[in-house]
DNA sequence: TGTACATCAGTGAACGCGCGTTCACTGATGTAC
DNA sequence: TGTACATCAGTGAACGCGCGTTCACTGATGTAC
């Protein structure tokens, strides 16, 4: 170290860099040490010590930055749900066609897995896991995820007549595929391009059939 | 307690029951004090120690039933899930009208998350939470279930021509469906029978969307 | 531009706590004769 | 049926460990003049 005490584990030019540039890349070393340490471990496992170890910073300097791990547990959330429903929202702009709309659907799911593992690994994870506020908020933005769908599927000229109830029926189930796929990636070695090309096409093959089930079905049945 | 020292918390008439009766009854109320708590927290969370307290004996006394905490978990696993498989399986036995067979594995499939709400809440929320040993265990046990169910569809006259994978994606995609059915009505109170009745009509829905998809599809695209 | 003071990210010692596991033990139950 | 011994479910003290949180601190960075 160039001083001694006061820079912790993040070390650039302290000639150049303000105190709150340095502060800003010591939260961000945080909530990557967090979520390298979730690769392996659930969020009611995780500890505060393991993460300010990991980052090298002395285990009170993690209270300059987050009030608790609960804190830092919704920030992780955040970080991995709200861009993807963006960027989902984007891939149906264009409703006309239905198998362009599933191919770049799921294509725009594979591509943010790929990017952000890390991060799904952990929403995959707490989904249902250990924590009680963390799977509140995970399961929040599902729901806006699975309302947002619901909102572009009422538009389609098969679906005009379809109640609120039917719509969120077929949305959730599309949601559901939509994660299960996430959950079978996740398990797939990343250099395992033949598993998960067979999981891709899986999805599709599967919102393929939601479609044409759509297609065939009488609603309020 | 009666004699001091030697009978646990797990009290009985201690003329009439042997030592071996004795040791069983000890067994299960650990399985059912570690259910119990695993109701609030993640496996991972979950410590010898709790469990002890709660069934009203010495920590050490935990080994003379099982030599770990995963042993433990793997026995629950194995409560939680083999039953179900075999119910599932015997509501598909006469698989003549889908309609019913529907109906019927719906059904199957709600009273066994009633009677057995405990074992439910623990698949779900360790089937991607932190315990490896536990998350492997819980995933055999889906595949089963999945493989069952493909080989069971693939009398149906509709599916004959289906390929392997074709029907493993379907019954995946029916696996999936039930699972996260399970898995909302166990966010449901107990007492709120509107709210289970528009899970359990749902669930219904999904799984009709579903075979009326089958019934227009060509398979292999 | 230079100086005096305020701010605040990170330090390090200390605390009490619950944990898993070891060990030698106790005494009721079970069994061989 | 009675006795002597073996078994073994549960005991309780002790251990070292990692945890979250407190506290008074340091010294580089930021700011007012």
């Amino acid at each position: 170290m160039l001083r001694g005490v006061g820079f912790g584990a993040v070390e650039a030019s302290p000639v150049t860099e303000t105190r709150r540039a340095r502060k800003e890349r010591t939260r961000q070393a945080i909530l990557d040490a967090a979520l390298a340490l979730l690769e392996d471990e659930g969020f009611g496992q995780l500890s505060l010590r393991q993460i300010t170890r990991e980052v090298g910073i002395v285990p009170t300097a993690f209270y300059r930055h987050f009030s608790s791990l609960d804190e830092l547990g919704l920030t992780l959330v955040d970080e991995s749900l709200s861009t993807l429903r963006q960027m989902m929202r984007a891939a149906r702009e264009d409703m006309a066609a239905y198998d362009s709309v599933i191919r770049q659907s799921v294509q725009v799911l594979v591509d943010h897995v790929h990017a952000n593992r890390a991060h799904f690994s952990f929403i995959a994870r707490e989904r249902f896991g250990g924590h009680a506020p963390v799977r509140r908020a995970i399961r929040q933005e599902l729901e806006l995820l699975s309302q947002e769908l619901a909102h572009d599927l009422a538009v389609l000229p098969n679906l005009r007549a379809w109640s609120d109830e039917d719509l969120r029926m077929l949305s959730d189930l599309i949601v559901d595929a939509m994660v299960s796929t996430v959950e079978l990636l996740l398990t797939v070695a990343a250099d395992d391009a033949a598993e998960e090309e067979r999981i891709v096409r899986k999805a599709n093959k599967q919102l393929r059939v939601i479609v044409v089930g759509i297609s065939g079905w009488q609603p309020g049945r």
